[in-house]
DNA sequence: GTCGCGCCTTCTGTATACAGGAGGCGGGTT
DNA sequence: AACCCGCCTCCTGTATACAGAAGGCGCGAC
């Protein structure tokens, strides 16, 4: 037995989590060289799992791999990270739309049951619990799409900005507005009308990026 | 020296290429599993350059690795590929919408530049430098965006479709079509007209997929 | 004193060796 | 005869060993 279900998997995908974290914390910070014995010494491993974590970290776009001449945590600059954003408010955007026309009505129901639950969470302030349920509304709308393809992609993309989205709702008033644009966002849905709700879930996500700008520019500029 | 350039990079990355284009060519069909020691004896290398290509290919997504279980070639199945395709179009019209609003004029320039290019090889039923030039215009498109991130997941899916897409300008009259309508896509660009665009862009991008779908329905279909 | 060349170190990329799990096959049992 | 259990084999995942490239440093030349 191991200690509780964390030991389970491959060694290469326990050292890609470990990787990830420390790189979404700022542990390992961006444009520090990754030495692949070091981290090896580090995980009690040897080179060859840390090899995979690193490259599977570079198609996650979490490092650069010079052939070479190493790999270096990504240099994320705000601009790259606004770059993010938009990429995924315009790629939110593009689902909603088609969700709108090709959703069911069980879908529909469905979304609309996690929009209420989440009224909860939003009036006590608890982050972790919208954040999930955020979360999953978000995917429901993925799912709409009817289309798996897209589905991945969306979740890819969401999946290279989770590192920086944590921080981005723990700012009281927005997880309030947060929550009144989902609103706003089913509402279009309901009514049929695919351009109306990509718009708004393109001020949605761009909404929460500028919420996460005012805190990316705390934390680097000064 | 090698052989002429090809010797040239990382032997993971010329495994990976050359299993790309079996994989795009049919070579190894769908739903095969693929041995390591096998393709180590093949390409004349050991087993690790191999399972790094295949780590590669399978966040690219063309096999999956099932842990433990070895690595199979993805099936695509006709649904699945008319998915990707329509995630691409939708992608693409994301793209020319937000690069309408953006292109400098220098860029708009280099366009029209392309498009008049590409007229010659139409002319003369040239494919393959007319797939060169279609494809030189769909990337200075993305770049228009000014928005690395998104040219960069732009370039990443196309390069998944295009395993599909080497045979589907082949018809003819097709080449004809999709030079007509980037100039319609241009024309609508030139007029600023962003929705415009993407709304022709979507429907160029959905013409090519039907084109394709035609195509598959004969191979896969009796 | 400064610039250029070559050696040396270090790390990556590749090969080989070892260990544990997954699945198949055969024998035993009911 | 059919089913279940256990062994056995093959293959993946990991560790270790080896070779070649990239960069740094020092020495020599101008």
């Amino acid at each position: 037995m191991d200690g509780g279900g964390e030991g389970r998997g491959l060694l290469s995908d326990r050292i890609r989590n470990a990787l990830t974290d420390e790189i979404a914390a700022g542990a390992l910070a961006a444009g520090v060289s990754l030495d692949e014995q070091e981290l090896a010494d580090r995980f009690g491993a040897s080179r060859t799992p840390v090899r995979e974590a690193l490259r599977q970290l570079a198609s996650s776009g979490l490092v650069e791999v010079r052939p070479r001449r190493g790999v270096v945590v990504t240099r994320m600059t705000p601009e790259r990270i606004m770059e993010m954003f938009e990429t995924t408010a315009e790629f939110e955007a593009m689902c909603v739309r088609l969700a709108t026309y090709r959703m069911t009505p069980l879908e529909l129901s469905t979304l609309m049951n996690l929009h209420e639950q989440s009224a909860v969470p939003v009036k006590a302030s608890d982050f972790d619990t919208y954040d999930a349920l955020n979360r999953g509304f978000h995917e429901a709308l993925y799912e709409a799409t009817h289309n798996r393809f897209m589905v991945e992609q969306a979740l890819a993309i969401r999946a290279r900005l989770s590192a920086f989205r944590r921080t981005q709702l723990r700012h009281g008033e927005r997880i309030r507005r947060s929550h009144a644009e989902h609103g706003g966002i089913l509402q279009a849905i309901a009514e049929g009308d695919g351009d109306g709700a990509a718009r708004r879930m393109r001020a949605h996500m761009l909404n929460a990026a500028s919420a996460l700008g005012r805190y990316v520019a705390e934390q680097t500029g000064s």
